[in-house]
DNA sequence: TTGTACGCGTTATCAC
DNA sequence: GTGATAACGCGTACAA
């Protein structure tokens, strides 16, 4: 492994001008430029990170804190980050979180030990005053998924709009007995639930609290469950609306369990607009977020973050459509 | 953000003696120890591991190179290495290549330039020898999916026995027009294969090379071409195995888009357990591998290499298992 | 245009 | 048991 010094011997120059070949300084003559770079080719030089890391304080890497892997929504909007980050010149690295505060913890640490620049957080198990704290000392944004009450950059969609549009299609295809799968726990479940009752609200439909399952996790399981418990009803719902495409999915498989096709009897909206959504018989109606442009956005605020230390949080909302399928009838 | 200099000044002590309290020396004496703490508690101090990475020419960092995210079978493998790499004080870092030829090796430039001690390849699209090359100057180690031909230390299933396996099941539920939709250029698909013809042999049963597709992607949509296209056939094929579970739950679909039911008219099969393979209906028999086994195994070979760099190349094979549900026949 | 010399924050090797 | 001090590899004032 060849050093910068090892590199100026066999060129005949000081480590200064390696130095500044590599960083493309324009102060060297066109001559010693390619000299060096010669040596640098011959040798396989290059430049040791670690030094040079502690000399500039920097890392010019960017963690991405995700809750799960294996989450196909959240791996779209990755992508997004990464394209933006290549242009920046900013590596991209990826930690999973599984939900866990104290792994959670541990990878903010590396914000404290300088072992990234900045982070990006998709959801956050932690309490908004430490999130909040952090976002006030290192560069830190969420994305996707924030914390209710969390003061730092934040992009996302508008969630209680979504949850509104989903139901109000819900409304338009004439189903009035509308219910919703939510989770207390999350906030933009919260919201979408907000979005949920003004829907009904608006549409003159009195709330009907058993409609409203809110302590499930987004799972396929959990949709099974939870619309078990709703065709138990001695009312049950005919549409249901989940946060998740997972959730809807495992209403669709009971409901056909229970003899009833979605799209027919019940109807069913997801969220996400993930594989799942697409691959299932039949395919399901959801709320598509723009993942990408998620993503951009996220490294930008970090970006900017990093660069104007005490710029203050803003909070950006990206537009979400409706995917239309066959899990809800057509008005 | 406090140096070690400042702590050591704050209680009266040299910077040694700080860092030989911070790394639990025992050449220090209890009541200087506790005082050094107590200003380290004080001031919020913790290690710039920049400083000590180029110092100790290590990062305790390990990168784990995923083709893409979203995979659920491989995010399961990760999980098995996070729980190794915490007994073993690494920190998992993961980036996504995306199949990108250009952007795995940036990545593997990581390993070059120091910024991680080593790495673990859930699959490469790189030539074997510029593997075999990279392995012997560093860390490296594959996992589950691995290049034929490539030197190094790999840790994954029996394919052939696996693809052998799953046809001999399907022949135990009297079918005999098999067809297999794999990848050419997938080494471990290729395994499969050969585990395939071999179990047709075995059988008595002359193998039909429009019953072979080769050059799908894993995904959906492509298993519902290929089945499309298998469903061509003067003679069609009475079971079809996949080498993945999106590729059979396209092939289901379009199964039952042509009105045949998988598991009565023919038989699927899939592989790698996932919850798609669970979630569609029917259901889809699988093979299943022992991801957390080998996700915990790979970490153990990378952190041999690393204590020993120049260990030899093993390759550990860890048993799968068939996961029959109610795409096929019971026999 | 180029070279010298210092410092980044830490650990390790000496002395004491 | 503790303290100076020299590395680690690099970037950059400053001098030439």
């Amino acid at each position: 492994m060849p050093t910068i010094k090892e590199v100026a011997k066999a060129a005949g120059v000081s480590v200064a001008t390696v130095s500044r070949v590599l960083n493309h300084d324009k102060n060297v003559s066109e001559k010693t430029r390619e000299r060096v770079m010669e040596v640098v080719r011959q040798v396989g030089y290059t430049p040791n990170v670690l030094g040079r890391n502690l000399r500039k304080k920097t890392t010019d890497r960017v963690l991405v804190l995700i809750p799960s892997l294996s989450n196909q929504f959240l791996s779209g909007v990755i992508r997004g980050m990464e394209m933006q980050a290549k242009t920046r010149n900013l590596q991209v690295m990826i930690s999973a979180t599984h939900n866990d505060v104290s792994a959670e913890r541990s990878c903010l640490e590396l914000l404290h030990n300088r072992s990234v620049d900045g982070m990006i957080l998709l959801g956050s198990v932690l309490p908004p005053e430490e999130l909040t704290q952090l976002a006030r000392e290192y560069p830190l944004v969420m994305c996707s998924e924030w914390t209710e009450g969390a003061d730092l950059p934040v992009v996302g969609i508008d969630n209680e709009q979504a949850g509104y549009d989903a139901v109000k299609s819900l409304l338009e295809g004439g189903r009035r007995r509308i219910a919703m799968i939510s989770n207390r726990e999350v906030y933009s479940a919260r919201l979408r639930t907000k979005g949920y009752l003004r829907a009904l609200q608006e549409a003159g439909i009195p709330f009907c609290p058993e409609y409203l399952v809110e302590h499930y996790e987004y799972t396929y399981r959990a949709g099974i469950l939870a619309c078990r418990k709703l065709l138990k009803l001695p009312q049950p719902p005919d549409a249901i609306f989940a946060v998740s495409d997972e959730l809807a999915a495992g209403v669709c498989k009971e409901l056909m369990e229970q003899g009833m096709l979605p799209g027919r009897e019940v109807d069913v909206f997801g969220f996400d607009n993930t594989t799942i959504s697409k691959v299932v018989t039949p395919s399901i109606s959801t709320v598509s977020q723009p993942r990408k442009k998620l993503g951009e956005t996220a490294l930008d605020l970090l970006a900017n973050r990093m660069e104007h230390p005490e710029s203050v949080g803003e909070a950006v909302i990206l537009p979400h459509e409706l995917v239309l399928r066959d899990s809800t009838r057509k008005k």
